[in-house]
DNA sequence: GGCACTACCTTGCGCCGCAGGGTACTTCGA
DNA sequence: TCGAAGTACCCTGCGGCGCAAGGTAGTGCC
């Protein structure tokens, strides 16, 4: 597995919350989460993040509701519920601690050294 | 995903490069890997970690010996070969980018904050 | 009318962690 | 002597998710 896979396998977990933190200020739509996500490197195409959103609704993690655009089609705008902000709250302790775990090892003092 | 199942998919792409950290410095074998991931929280079983040794053996990142154990069954040992080294290195670049895109979407300022 | 952009969505593939199960050797106490 | 516990290696099947690729419409501009 390349760096470049071994990215693709590590944001497997991390998208879906990113997504609930990107939700925590303001409802959005999936297109706008998809632009923002791509450019932060966190996914590679919309074939992500469309069925990352339908997975959030159906545990209810989000609320959708159906806005139309000043210009352009319809949107649908996803927004956090309580299960959702408890979700990712949960996950920021969570992440915290792998992050560190992983930390640790890749960058622990080789013991041999001095 | 709970936050549980979450973490179990992070791991997707970093244990393998922890396994290449860890023997970084010195050769090592798989129980003796196997004990040490578990303890960091890194892996579940050893069903994550034999396979992923072949996975890395195949690929040439490591080259194996058995030696003979003081006492009990004889003992594959791991080390690092020049392309394991190489895609550590890679790794650990990936890696820092991909945990500060992370952090900055999880731990971003509120922007009504204030 | 045609092209580009916006915005939604689906299907199939491939990969890997995990649970659970299996083999075999050594040691030690009953 | 026999069996349990510890060491050490391994495999199979399942499930879940990111990705590539492709599909459907509505809007606006030339």
């Amino acid at each position: 597995m390349g760096a470049e896979a071994a990215v693709t396998q590590l944001r497997r977990g991390a998208v879906e919350h990113c997504v609930l933190a990107l939700l925590e200020d303001e409802e959005r739509y999936g297109y706008d989460l998809v632009h923002e996500l791509t450019a932060a490197g966190l996914v590679a195409s919309e074939g992500t993040v469309y069925p990352l959103l339908s997975r959030l609704r159906k545990d209810d993690l989000v609320a959708t509701v159906w806005r139309d655009s000043p210009a352009g089609p319809p949107r649908r705008y996803y927004a956090l519920t309580r299960p959702g902000q408890r979700a990712l709250d949960d996950f920021r302790v969570a992440w915290t601690g792998f992050a560190a775990a992983v930390e640790t090892i890749l960058h622990r003092k080789h013991q041999e050294d001095r």
